[in-house]
DNA sequence: CTGTATCCTTAGGGATACTG
DNA sequence: CAGTATCCCTAAGGATACAG
């Protein structure tokens, strides 16, 4: 850790390339496998993806289990620390959706995020939470 | 920028290990010039400050003027951009609240970062707004 | 399918000297 | 005071082959 500052202490978790990217795909794309966040557009290597799927895990953000019927499989799911980054995540995309252009995001989630946070951090909660 | 995702289009911003701790000083610290962000106990080296100035300032996050008296001072100041980026760092410092250890926060103003994240983000604009 | 292992390249970053 | 300019080094990351 490089300080005890509170901003510093999150970035240690989640303050590189990837991590926020990996917790995104577990959080808005409904990916639980690694094949699955290997294929997300930004192209993540591998081995880049095996360190920052254990590092979250060694951190508690997410945990892994082999999959029931095909032992070939694991799961990744996040854990209660690791839902409860949703609404930084929510925070950065309602900023994003303010000034990026051309976004990639549907506007009726995006007018939700707009006008309350809360509801939408809630509904994301509990639809994760049903899986 | 690696998507078009909106969680990948901020990272672009301030993804790194450093541009949120400036903008940390800006808006927490009332830091504005270059020797006090140099100080701050991450100890940031003078090259890679300018690089992050010049980046935030490129993305219209930040903006500067040379300060009236001493034409030597250069102050730094957040944009309207900058300004919206506070509820994320507000919801950072909520998560880091609750599973940091040995946190360097004021509990008064932890609780009421967790109890209303609203009024927080209001009252530290309007203090910014002041100055 | 879920990863390791390896190789190689580059960007990021620390230290420090120096300039307007 | 507010930066540039270097030098050097390491960690992060990409490509890819391969293993359980």
């Amino acid at each position: 850790m490089r300080s005890d500052c509170p901003i510093s202490y999150a970035l240690d978790f989640f303050g590189d390339k990837w991590s926020l990217l990996v917790i995104r795909d577990l959080v808005f794309e409904g990916k639980s496998f690694f094949k699955e966040f290997q294929q997300s557009k930004e192209g993540i290597a591998t081995n880049i993806l095996s360190s920052r799927l254990k590092k979250l895990e060694a951190s508690g953000i997410i945990e892994s289990r082999v999959y029931p019927q095909l032992k070939t499989k694991k799961e990744y799911k996040l854990t209660a620390k690791g839902l409860d980054l949703i609404p930084v995540l929510v925070e950065m995309i309602a900023w994003s959706a303010k000034y990026q252009e051309g976004l990639a995001v549907k506007d009726n989630f995006l007018s939700k995020v707009a006008n309350d946070r809360e509801a939408v951090v809630a509904a994301i909660r509990s639809k994760l939470a049903d899986q």
